[in-house]
DNA sequence: AGGTAACCGAGACGGTACGTCGAGTCTTATT
DNA sequence: AATAAGACTCGACGTACCGTCTCGGTTACCT
């Protein structure tokens, strides 16, 4: 009954670790996620590819480590959702900096990579949407449901749907390039969403 | 700005472009995107690799046109999207439609394949939007501008915003598999947004 | 009882047929016989593939008689084997003549590349033998018997080993590059082989 | 100035090795040379293609070294050549073995692939003469040579050149095929070239 | 003089092998 | 025992040519 050997991980090295991460997503946001091989990553990391295959299944979940890796240094300062008491303002602002974010190709390059993986690869998926995007989307529903307790959004809204009314169209745009993914959109995006939201008079 | 001499298209082998086709979309349905290879469509197709390579730049691209050839083929009887007056009603119908189609393995496969290479792949995006998804997008943007006329939908609202959060929402969750996608999922979507389209008393 | 369609040669275009010869020499002189390519004589010729395939069986065929065309050429004014009464220095003049021609490279490509084939292919060693290496071998039967009426070789010798010890040495050090090729070489094989045809006293 | 990375020989498998070289001489000797593929040599082999072009530059030098690898292990009883004091008796010994060496399939098949790819290319045909042919001629220079100080050769005479008054003829023979190749024809070759070697009265 | 059968240029086709790349496994020596 | 290094088997890549096969278009013979 013995599982196929698993390596002793208060043995393994952090610096090989980080140096993986590091080149991962150099490599990924230089020459391209298709382009980049594990060989390659462990070249550029100065390690050996057993250190690789070791630790990690497949080059997906190795940039998917590595990119939540960075993902939470920068979480560490969170800022959340705002609740100022105005929804509208404080979801353009949010909605802004996600459009910023996905606007810049040191996040765009393996955030793409990771999504497009996702979309294939069921197993990954549930890695990212749940490691990396849920914990996002809660935040919407949080700040949903204090607009729904100050009364500004109606009582039999589902917050889960509502967040997916915003989010959904960013993503749209994002993933496949539709039309360009502006400001402007964000805010639109979010008066459309709340116009069907705020209660009737 | 010599063109790489292209091959001469009227002597192109209809047979072997319809091998080629079938043979596309039977392995990726049978073994995935991934695991599909040009040599293996080749010779399961019976076809010569060069004649894959004289064709189309990509495994991707022979994808796409063999899905396009499907999709036109079963677009003769267009649906479309009806107009009875009751734009709920008539939303409702589609998206279900669509969730349908989205649940069902022989249209999931190649074309979550085909989403997933645009992700990261501009160029196949440009195609993939523009001669599959765009077309149906603009059916929206007709159905939604005719409500606006009926005084259905407020004056001031774009269409192109409009549709993206009937469509974005429905893709987020196909894309990710961040929920099932159901009925029930199309149609609160389709209330959620016409509540903020329709006009105010 | 058909044969497989024989090509009516009366219609055959010598125009090709000489564009064919000279882009097989030129290609194989500037390239080498390996990176010489049927497909590369066709289009060097202007010419389609067929119209090769259609006259010839291999590459090495067309070689062949296209050396075989030049070498018929060279030969009308056919210099053959003196006989002014000094075999000796008669031998000597034919050797250096055929060592100038073996170190010309638009003679040795060819020909080399043709010796090559024929090692290996029987079929075309018998034609290569026959149609130009024989005939010239031949020239020295002549000589020899010439020169054994005349008393000058002994009368037991056989003419045809004879021919082989001078021409064989030649040989050798011409297809393998054992040592350089000279006039000084042919002089030599022709004094030592001589030695031994000379009528003993 | 840099060596694009040279593989670790101390790592180097054995086992493939050795499959490798049998495989190559088998495919060569059933198939012929010409036939003969790298894959086709991996795939008997049981050895990955890279393993092949890792270690030679081309099929020509993989079956090079097979042929050295048997000829030294032949080699071991080492024959040379015999010194009897009888020049002629000892000559018409070793070239007699030869002649059945070179009618004998096994040998002629690689042997005969060897030579042709030779001529028509000097840097395999360098090591081919220097690793293969030059060891053999050196056994005629020296046997030469000791018949000269035993006064069975004339003083004047070079070996080396002698030498090729023997080898050229039968290598003549058995690469073009001009003639059979036989016992009868290698006793002549040596009494017609002793005959003027040997000193005169 | 018109019809027709061949050769001709061109090049698409089904194939085979090329030489390269990278995957994932295994071995060796080092720390 | 984990590591850096890298050789191993394997499979696919994209390319180059093979030899076969149409496809018009031009000759050149033959009614």
């Amino acid at each position: 009954m013995a599982e196929s050997k698993k390596p002793d991980s208060s043995r393994r090295s952090e610096r090989s670790r980080r140096a993986i991460y590091e080149a991962a997503l150099a490599l990924v946001g230089e020459t391209g996620y298709a382009r980049t091989t594990i060989e390659g990553i462990a070249a550029r990391a100065g390690v050996g590819k057993q250190t690789i295959y070791r630790w990690w299944p497949s080059k997906a979940a190795v940039l998917l480590e590595a990119f939540l890796d960075v993902a939470e240094q920068a979480a560490q300062g969170e800022p959340l959702i705002p609740d100022t008491g105005d929804l509208e303002a404080d979801l353009k602002l949010v909605m802004r900096a996600t459009v910023d974010e996905l606007n810049s190709p040191p996040y765009d390059a393996p955030a793409r990579a990771l999504a497009a993986e996702s979309v294939v690869d069921p197993g990954l998926a549930a890695e990212f949407v749940g490691r990396l995007l849920e914990p996002q989307l809660q935040l919407y529903v949080h700040r949903l449901r204090s607009a729904q307790d100050a009364g500004h959004v109606r009582a039999g809204v589902d917050p889960r749907i509502a967040l997916e009314l915003l989010v959904g169209p960013l993503a749209h745009r994002w993933l496949l390039r539709t039309l360009p993914l502006t400001h402007a959109y964000a805010d639109e995006v979010v008066e459309y969403a709340l116009y069907g939201l705020a209660p009737r008079p």
